[in-house]
DNA sequence: CCGTAAAAGTGCAACGGCTAAACTTTCTTA
DNA sequence: TAAGAAAGTTTAGCCGTTGCACTTTTACGG
């Protein structure tokens, strides 16, 4: 616990981490649905009402991670191997981050196992990345030497990071990934201009 | 009112009816979130309870349509005039139907103002949409030839779904529409093959 | 060093969407 | 016409979430 964040803070974290641990603990042994945010609270001993003024929401108490997730994301893209394209690396980066939950400790392992379970945690999630959507085209602009707020990255990031969740119960998710990222680039690839419009 | 149908369900159909038109007309007057479950009900004359036996969720009261959007649009493609490419013919119906909202009589005008002004409206719209997925991605495999459920087709309807939401809020939004299918013809349009894979 | 103000937390009460259960009424049909 | 399915009602409540008024704890400037 960071000695540099004086008693106050460190006392506000302790009670967010109460409150994340006791979540996941009973939500893994009982179900998502089954528990309610006041039977969490009281684990914790803490008021609904504090609760809430940690995480905005139910769902919220099972992700508390996520900034660092875009973090992560946007440096894949941008610390990159040379000879990697970008879309290259977005895939591997995504196939890593969102398709291989099989693999790690069992805990881990529990916890997606619930996450895939559980169709409000699977709706969050996904939310959850899309929220990502403007960091992410912000890197891909950037690569690419377009303006910010560019259309063609703002829809890149955005099917770049709908397609993890497009491939979800394929034979072969990772090969899927890659096909669905090939067509994209051969669309993203070329110059700035459509092809030629065939309405006259 | 269809002769066919027998007392008791003309009595079902006049009940919904009676929700939806009373659901719209306190929604238009006072704002979707100003309005309750129960003042609906009580308007149209209902209990709560069979509120919620007609329609799956306070959303649902405000798109009763749906089932025909759906089937526009698979028509819109299934139909299309021999000399047009299907994506420009989803192209066109999907401007039509999702972005020309500034036309028509003013009742569709403030109808559709009230769903772009509420935020959970414009989610469940979108989700909506999302819905169609499969049956836009059937008419697209069918039209390229593929088998249903093809990936290419799947990853492309929802792509092509997801493209009005991309471009609300563009300068010209029917312009970067076209330029978002622009590149997906692209990428889909050549062979069934990925471009060589630069990972050895 | 102390007063003060912000921040963390509490307790309660309520709202609004939604549902289960047990029951009544109304239509259909064998 | 008897029986049963389907529409509807009543009641009562759960659940996530929020506002409000209030107490305690921590931080900080005069």
């Amino acid at each position: 616990m960071d000695e540099t964040m004086g008693r106050r803070a460190r006392k506000k974290a302790r009670t967010r981490q109460a409150l994340a641990d006791a979540a996941l603990e009973l939500f893994l042994e009982r179900g998502y649905d089954a528990v309610g945010v006041r039977e969490v609270a009281e684990a914790a001993d803490v008021s609904v009402t504090t609760l809430f003024k940690h995480f905005p929401s139910k769902e919220a108490l099972v992700f508390d991670l996520d900034e660092d997730l875009e973090a992560g994301m946007v440096a894949a893209v941008r610390d990159r191997a040379p000879d990697c394209s970008v879309l290259d690396a977005l895939c591997a980066h995504l196939v890593r981050t969102r398709l291989c939950l099989h693999s790690g400790e069992p805990d881990v392992r529990a916890f997606y196992a619930m996450v895939e379970a559980t169709p409000a945690l699977r709706e969050y999630q996904d939310r959850m990345w899309l929220r990502h959507e403007t960091a992410l085209a912000a890197v891909l602009a950037e690569a690419a030497g377009a303006p910010e707020g560019d259309l063609r990255s703002v829809a890149l990031a955005r099917f770049a990071l709908e397609a993890p969740q497009l491939v979800r119960g394929a034979e072969d998710p990772e090969a899927a990934m890659r096909e669905i990222f090939g067509l994209l680039e051969r669309g993203w690839d070329g110059g700035g201009q459509a092809p030629p419009d065939r309405r006259a």
